[in-house]
DNA sequence: CCGCGAAACGGAGACTATCTCCTTATCGCC
DNA sequence: GGCGATAAGGAGATAGTCTCCGTTTCGCGG
């Protein structure tokens, strides 16, 4: 399945060894500079020609593609574990936005190309964008029938606000408490419900778990 | 005030004829191609060399604000109009943060140099942006106190939240009905109120107003 | 009207980043 | 070991940002 050559002969070592190489290297590049940092830097410092890193990866994003398909991993394991532990539909989508945004969150900057990859469909994070849709929908689906989640809410919408919200992030304002407060922001509003909660009702207000 | 030299001789005319003709050029330019276009690019359609681009705005921020500044001035008319006929404060919030969030997508990609100036604050942008929260925070304040928004929530967050919201509008995912969607995820969240309202409610459903 | 000094202009070019060729080096196989 | 395929390397084409400095233009006083 990942052998390059359907029949001839097998794939050169020394290209393996490259590739593996530079994607350590732009791992630890990105994860202390992010995404944004020079590809020809990379590629020095992988110690090989931007050439070499050009084939192996056309792209950016192919590069980052395939940076995060080991954390892929990880969290279709984590979707796994919460549809097998979490029986509480409310609490599983909760969990598994929460994932979400964790994985979203890898490098600095990583939402600016999930974004694009989501519109233009083009991009090979685009395949991965799309599954976690899907998943999104089924967690929001199984919430919706329970009446935990509104129902005229769509997956994608989750998605897009998962990516904003950490997006939104990368401006911490020198405050600390941000990130959550717009998490809970977008699970239970600004609003309070018209006429049916006392004002200053607790309800829907971010724990600190 | 605007007055360049404090004493000497007044300012030569050319200078405010190229800044006025750069900045039309400018704005024409942004709004056809996103704030990212080439500097040099808008130097060259105004007929002026890249120096005198960077002399009249020595960032692209720079530019950018002095193009916001006269719609900044509508933004605040618009507040000014919404605290003199809006007196339901859940409704004036909300208006205020809808007027917000079209002077945020006044320009494509405008929402990320205004979050970057809102962490910084060394931006030309940000002092605007600190009005513009400052205002939030009033109308937030207000709504609190009817008991018309959740009291736990701050006006910085929701600014960032209209940011994010903005942000996300640029992947429309060929989708149109998206933007609402976000919006109304923001003002009422996507968890039903728990244990109060029964499953299938239209509680915070987005209008079509 | 003219000339002078200050102010502003223009654009060549230094610098950085992306990405592409084409030559050279290396590998896999017999 | 030798041959053909494959990959590596890196110079360089292209494009964008921003600066420096010689040249032009302007405002003002005579």
């Amino acid at each position: 399945m990942s052998e390059g050559a359907v029949g001839g002969r097998r794939q050169r070592t020394d290209k393996q060894r490259n590739r593996t190489h530079i994607l350590e290297v732009a791992e630890e590049f990105f994860a202390e500079r992010g995404i944004a940092g020079s590809m020809d830097a990379i590629a020095k410092r992988a110690g090989v020609g931007p050439g070499t890193l050009y084939r192996h990866f056309p792209t950016r994003e192919a590069l980052l593609a395939a940076l995060l398909q080991a954390r892929d991993e990880e969290l279709e394991a984590r979707r796994d574990a919460i549809r097998r532990e979490v029986t509480d539909s409310r609490a599983a989508l909760a969990q598994w936005l929460q994932a979400l945004s964790e994985w979203v969150t890898a490098f600095d900057g990583l939402p600016e190309p999930l974004r694009a990859a989501l519109t233009e469909g083009t991009s090979p994070l685009a395949i991965t964008c799309q599954g976690f849709v899907t998943t999104t929908e089924q967690f929001l689906g199984a919430a919706q029938r329970d009446g935990a989640a509104k129902p005229w809410v769509r997956g994608r919408d989750l998605f897009l606000s998962t990516l904003a919200t950490a997006w939104a992030r990368g401006a911490v304002m020198a405050d600390e408490s941000s990130p959550d407060a717009l998490v809970s922001l977008m699970r239970t509003g600004w609003e309070t419900p018209t006429g049916k909660t006392a004002p200053g009702s607790d309800e829907g207000r971010p724990s600190s778990a």
